[in-house]
DNA sequence: TTGTCAATTGTCAGTGGCTGTCATTAGCCT
DNA sequence: AGGCTAATGACAGCCACTGACAATTGACAA
């Protein structure tokens, strides 16, 4: 790598960490992208052209994350049901995430900023318009996976939208719970997928009492 | 009402036409404030008394639609199942719906919006949030008719959840395609529903070819 | 090593969404 | 009719973001 690309990748981190601390300490729309530039000591200028907005820098660790669960379907034997290849996808991609996260900034920090996003309207609406992006592309691994017709048949982008919308059910509660840890994730995803079989059956109030 | 609360409730209507008008033929993002106030002849400043922002007016039809699904969820019998209360009070509320729209803009109108809205980025995220916060409030009085805690008990916002996202996905696909119409849609929702069931289930190769 | 070329950066000016302030206007009520 | 209050317009300013141009800095060949 030349000295030119290095001082651009030095630079670039050096901006979304600044970012991303900022987010966490001050909050999202508290901080200007003038602070941030300050912060690094360039101009404003220069951070555009690093990120395409102010937004992107919050969602650079997450893309990261999305494009590891998409490698993992990718790689689930075939012989797998759609629902549990996705189960199996998140769970097992978590470790990949967290290690290659770290490479670009603290865990912690991370984790920090997932507050934000999730307490923060305006990201928390970018952050769903991202996961349908998502969605759509597992959807499309499925339907490859199953040898079928995405546009034909709806029922792999339904288990993706049902898979989905547990995961940010899950997702809401971690960020806002105390035990924001990546095995607190686990735990929590595991028991929650295990409850879409109840949650569609009849009668509730009749299981509840044994 | 005063001759002022007429004349303010007229600015208000003729902003909100003028401006889906602007949304429908022109575009979302080519669409300036300015443009609004001056089609209606006010200045930008009124806009902003009106509106708490651009993206208000393109969600003042679908808000008051989402009044009324949560409605319908509140009058549902008891007897029925969550996801049948669900789908009940959503195909039921569309004429309601239509009938409230009306009185506001042309129904043609609402729709032509209605696409704008799924194609641009920036209120597809914006209409994914509010979709959030509609599934929080119906998991709320999900729980409530099966006498249940919201946040000790996760299926009320699993079951919701599903539903939410198969809804999505058949706004999407309404809205992508030719059959832009009131029965298109309920046909649309009910084909999906449908699949719910057999898109949980296990291998869908064997099931495709009976 | 040096000179040339291309890429990176800073500066400046401008647009659009949005807000606060203040003077002006217009409807309301006695 | 005249005072009160609410609605409006005009103006200034903040912030995210973009285009254009000039200055700087690393890359690479002669």
């Amino acid at each position: 790598m030349n000295l030119r690309e290095r001082k651009k990748r030095r630079t670039r981190d050096a901006l979304l960490r600044a970012a991303l601390e900022l987010f966490a300490t001050r909050g999202y729309e508290e901080t200007t992208v003038d602070d941030i530039a300050a912060a690094v000591d360039v101009s404003q200028r220069t951070f555009f052209r690093y990120f395409a907005g102010k937004e992107e820098t919050a969602f650079f660790v997450p893309r990261l994350a999305e494009t590891l669960v998409v490698e993992a379907l990718r790689t689930r034997p075939p012989g797998e049901v759609p629902l549990e290849a996705l189960r199996r996808a998140v769970l097992e991609s978590w470790d990949a995430i967290n290690e290659a996260v770290e490479e670009l900034v603290p865990i912690d920090l991370h984790m920090r900023v997932y507050r934000v996003i999730e307490s923060t309207p305006a990201l928390l609406a970018a952050h769903l318009r991202r996961s349908a992006e998502l969605e759509e592309q597992l959807a499309g691994i499925i339907a490859e996976r199953e040898g079928l017709d995405v546009d034909a048949d709806p029922r792999p982008r339904i288990v993706v939208a049902l898979f989905g919308g547990v995961i940010r059910v899950t997702e809401r509660l971690w960020s806002a719970g105390d035990d924001v840890t990546l095995d607190g994730m686990r735990e929590l995803t595991t028991t929650y997928l295990d409850q879409v079989g109840p949650a569609l059956a009849g009668n509730w109030r009749a299981e509840q009492s044994p």
